[in-house]
DNA sequence: TTAAAAATTGACACAAAATACCAATAAATA
DNA sequence: TATTTATTGGTATTTTGTGTCAATTTTTAA
């Protein structure tokens, strides 16, 4: 069961509550052409194995009052893998941390933040970030303008064969 | 009306639903101690307000076989706003582009790419990526481990007073 | 091709939630 | 303080979620 063999029923389903998790389970029947009992099975199902991970609001940042996202490229000293650990377990725990990724290039970590204006970012860069356990090397990009938010997953034909 | 003045209520009912958006109103109404109705009506108007932007399941990227998260930083020459502008366009029309950003710093564009492997990598680079109006440069950091995925916005205190 | 087994589906019934409407309360304004 | 405005809580109705079961479809093997 928790094996993935998505079917196209299971993956217009995915597709659609990636795009609408409050659609309704008739609603969402009536567009799969599925009557809602074996629906709701369905998403049950994905639910259970892992695949939905969870379902969650989508905010305006800017409604929110935080007006700035920042990509911030940082390069840790990984002489000890303990050292790198401390880092991973560090950012995890920091709300200004929205996204944060193990990169190969030029930098190893790759962070999304927000915070509500550069004054913020800046205490958080130097009040923060800098004093993380391992950090060389910082660079800030700075979002200027989203030119593509919270896009869904493409789920065309993906499936294992 | 469409002023945003969030309230200690509102704020709780937004981290909430940021972090399960398949609550029931009565369990929500039941979390920021109100009744459902006015819970809901608080519901629909941060709907209405656009601070409540869409409601979306987050799946599970291996799950649904999408194996390669790279995170690519693309210089475009901007001579004229055009080329920008038919880039942005571009860029957007991208179901595996999950996420892009026009950014200060070394590159100009940080987008977010999503792909089953390391092949289809490679072909959307060189078939699609490459191919993009006024590309001059790209640089390809390729996610090696997630760290932090998905992580909700802070929504501390950020009102604008 | 046929027969048996397994999985999936659709319909029904019941419980729970969403929704609209109302009076009552609380807050804001003059 | 009096009046207006906004927000709340309760109730009734409609819609939805959920479990059960027989019927159908699909799969498997002979």
């Amino acid at each position: 069961m928790p094996i993935g063999q998505l079917d196209a029923i299971d993956r217009r389903i995915l597709a659609l509550l990636q795009g609408d998790a409050r659609l309704t389970n008739v609603e969402l029947a009536e567009k799969v052409n599925l009557s809602p009992s074996p629906c709701l099975r369905r998403v049950r199902r994905l639910e259970a194995s892992g695949i939905i991970r969870g379902y969650h609001a989508e905010l305006d940042r800017r409604g929110v009052g935080l007006e700035l996202t920042v990509f911030v490229g940082i390069k840790v000293e990984r002489h000890h893998e303990e050292q790198a650990n401390a880092f991973r377990e560090a950012v995890v725990n920091l709300p200004e941390v929205v996204t944060a990724h193990l990169v190969s290039g030029e930098s190893d970590f790759l962070l999304q933040v927000v915070v509500p204006s550069l004054a913020a970012y800046e205490a958080f860069l130097t009040g923060t970030l800098l004093r993380l356990p391992g950090v060389s090397d910082i660079r800030s990009h700075f979002a200027i303008q989203p030119v593509k938010e919270y896009g869904t997953l493409p789920l065309a034909n993906n499936n294992k064969t």
